[in-house]
DNA sequence: CACGAGACCTGTTCGC
DNA sequence: TGCGAACAGGTCTCGT
């Protein structure tokens, strides 16, 4: 589910906080209750009670598609997956059905962790980057340019879409954003990654820009109930629209199966050349 | 190195 | 209406 903007969008509202003053930035974390001991990937559930406890919220953060809390001497990462999600709520609020884990805050706060497919897996590290080591670069990073990517792309005999996939290779695409990129560039998800050129790898670069941007600017997308506000889902021009005509041509878009994930295109605007 | 299948989970939608 | 199949924003591991 959430990808790059829709992780940026959280990170962005956990803190700014709500209309209601709900901000979490510099408050306590008083205890940590953990529904369901799988969401914790590191340490130990009574390590990380104990080590978290006391622990003031400093800053939220974002890299790739993981979310990243500093904390006072931790820095605990988020990984929502498929169906995670992040509320802030009141301490009296009694569990939604699939909350995972509870933060109890100073101010009566309670950032809750709500997982429906249980994926989403949570660390408490002080150091961070053992998880996010293999992480490729932030594509919104303006260190990363064209001619960079285009050596990154001529080095991979690979198709292009589960490439971009890959965050080893380049971080924060997930399914959403990475159709909706290849139908901006005008690039067959199925090419190989060493035949294009440097003008289609530029097209490519400015696709994923431009869609994680509107993404972002939209506040993410929001599929059934999670990630409240987004609207970016009422302006996919592929993504889940088989069928349905192409926005630039109206040619029907097609559904393929690419690395066993749905993968939607326009045959028209996104030839397949080899 | 590249690729496909299977696993991890639960909920919703689709087709008969 | 009922029920099983298919599908879902992600990622890891294993076998070829």
């Amino acid at each position: 589910m959430p990808e790059l903007p829709e992780v940026e969008t959280i990170a962005k509202a956990l803190r700014e906080g709500g209309r209601d003053g709900s901000a979490i930035l510099g408050r306590r974390i008083h205890r940590a209750h953990l529904l369901w001991e799988g969401t914790l990937e590191t340490p130990s559930p009574g390590e990380f009670k104990s080590r978290i406890a006391g622990q003031k919220i400093r800053n939220v953060g974002r890299r790739g598609k993981y979310l990243l809390l500093d904390l006072s001497t931790d820095t605990m990462l988020i990984h929502l997956r498929m169906s995670g999600d992040l509320l802030v709520e009141t301490k009296h609020h009694s569990p939604a059905p699939h909350h995972r884990m509870m933060l109890d805050l100073e101010g009566g706060l309670r950032l809750s962790f709500n997982d429906p497919r249980k994926f989403g897996r949570v660390w408490l590290t002080q150091e961070p980057r053992t998880v996010l080591g293999k992480l490729g670069p932030e594509p919104l990073d303006a260190n990363f340019t064209a001619p960079y990517f285009y050596e990154l792309l001529r080095a991979r005999h690979r198709q292009i879409k589960p490439l971009l996939l890959d965050q080893a290779f380049i971080a924060g695409l997930g399914n959403i954003y990475t159709d909706e990129a290849l139908h901006s560039a005008r690039i067959h998800p199925l090419t190989l990654a060493d035949s294009l050129d440097l003008t289609q790898a530029e097209k490519m670069l400015a696709g994923i820009r431009q869609v994680l941007r509107e993404g972002i600017s939209r506040n993410g997308a929001s599929i059934d109930w999670v990630y409240r506000g987004g609207d970016f889902q009422n302006h996919f021009r592929v993504y889940q629209r088989t069928g349905e005509p192409c926005p630039d041509c109206e040619t029907p878009i097609e559904r393929i199966v690419v690395g066993q994930r749905g993968t939607h295109f326009c045959p028209t605007c996104q030839p397949f050349m080899k």
